[in-house]
DNA sequence: CACGTGCTAGCACGACTGTGCCAGCAAAGG
DNA sequence: CCTTTGCTGGCACAGTCGTGCTAGCACGTG
């Protein structure tokens, strides 16, 4: 992961190397967003990201490093967005806030959901793209189980627990889904609405001596 | 649609057009399937069915029409596939019977929402794709608006029909989505478990002073 | 200053792409 | 029989693809 460190001895290293390839990463997901992902080739993120295919390779040796590493950012950054979430103090509000990261409210988000359907689509062609997609999507379940213990005030290995998280996780992934084959500036709030009519519903099952603190971090 | 019986004059006419497409369609889909939909050119799709690309392009002069009928033959026989599903008399039972065809249980369901991924996918390049998607999603949300409907004795344009319908839908298609993403031999009892689960708590809710004709098809 | 190294810019190659075009074939109509 | 027509098989072209390779530039270090 980092490895960076220890080159101190001499070396010039002029441009910072992470920020190159976030920047890579980004025009990789700009192109799968507006031209699909089979219009992503060295040649056309080079020239979206501003620089020629020769310093892009110098990066990302090959196409398919390219494409892994946007896939990974993708998910570390939808990761770091969720675990920087301020959490209300109410329960029912702290878990909405959570899970409306899970689904493509805003653009950024929306570019993440697309970025992960193209993702699925390439998978078999990409092995590793599968590795991720696995990844990214137990990281959800995880997030959805914490939510759903802390709601219904049961385990995480509670067997309502698993059977409810698994509902919740469905239920948000289907309306990402919906959500991102609508356009992006229409109404959103009937997706909004049904998540919180969930997130109710859980409380309203809410074992009543369990332990009151969330814990959902 | 038709516009082949005009064509009885005389002309010699050996082989069947709509089988000849039907088989390049299908080759389509087990290559998006196996090798993605980066993998799929007319010479990959001529080879996979047993074509040369002459004749491929006798019938699809372009790449483009390949893939839109592709992409129309899926929906169309999925919707084939639903409306042919026998109907048991039981309410719950004649729901489930339907919902199930919504979710990638078998092979051929897992191909279609492969497909359905890999539609998605192009459709920013391929704008005729996007019209296929939105036609294949509104059927699919029609058909769970008819089955909520039955379920909870409602009409179709009662707002707790439309919302229950908004929450089924998202619940199948969220499932649909990781069962895909699951090894096509796991189990997927919990799936289906969650979906007749689903079925039995609007049932629960059913008004009382309502038709009993479920009338879903 | 000169040296070494990270980086850029680009050429070159072979493979593959979609598509235009045409010669040849088999079969149905006259 | 011959002609017409649907279809096959394939060549060709221009473009794009991923990737190997190299020459030159800019800059940190000695």
């Amino acid at each position: 992961m980092v490895a960076r460190a220890c080159y101190l001895p001499a070396v010039p290293r002029t441009i910072d190397r992470d920020a190159r390839k976030a920047k890579l990463a980004e025009a990789v997901w700009r192109i799968i967003v507006e031209r699909g992902i089979g219009a992503v080739s060295v040649r056309s993120v080079a020239e979206e990201a501003g620089v020629v295919v020769g310093s892009l390779r110098h990066v990302f040796p090959t196409r398919a490093e390219l494409l892994e590493f946007s896939a990974e950012l993708m998910v570390a950054r939808a990761t770091e967005r969720i675990q920087a979430t301020p959490l209300p103090a109410d329960l029912g509000e702290a878990a909405f806030a959570l899970l409306r990261h899970l689904m493509p409210l805003e653009q950024e988000s929306r570019a993440e959901m697309e970025v992960y359907i193209a993702l699925l689509a390439e998978s078999p062609a990409l092995p590793r793209l599968a590795a991720i997609r696995d990844e990214a999507n137990q990281q959800i379940a995880q997030l959805c189980g914490q939510v759903v213990a802390a709601l219904i005030g049961r385990p995480l290995d509670d067997e309502r627990t698993v059977t409810e998280t698994r509902r919740l996780h469905a239920l948000v992934d289907g309306l990402a889904l919906h959500l991102l084959v609508q356009p992006a500036d229409a109404d959103t709030t009937w997706a909004t609405d049904l998540v919180r009519a969930d997130i109710a519903r859980l409380i309203a099952t809410r074992s009543p001596d369990s332990q009151p603190a969330p814990s959902t971090d």
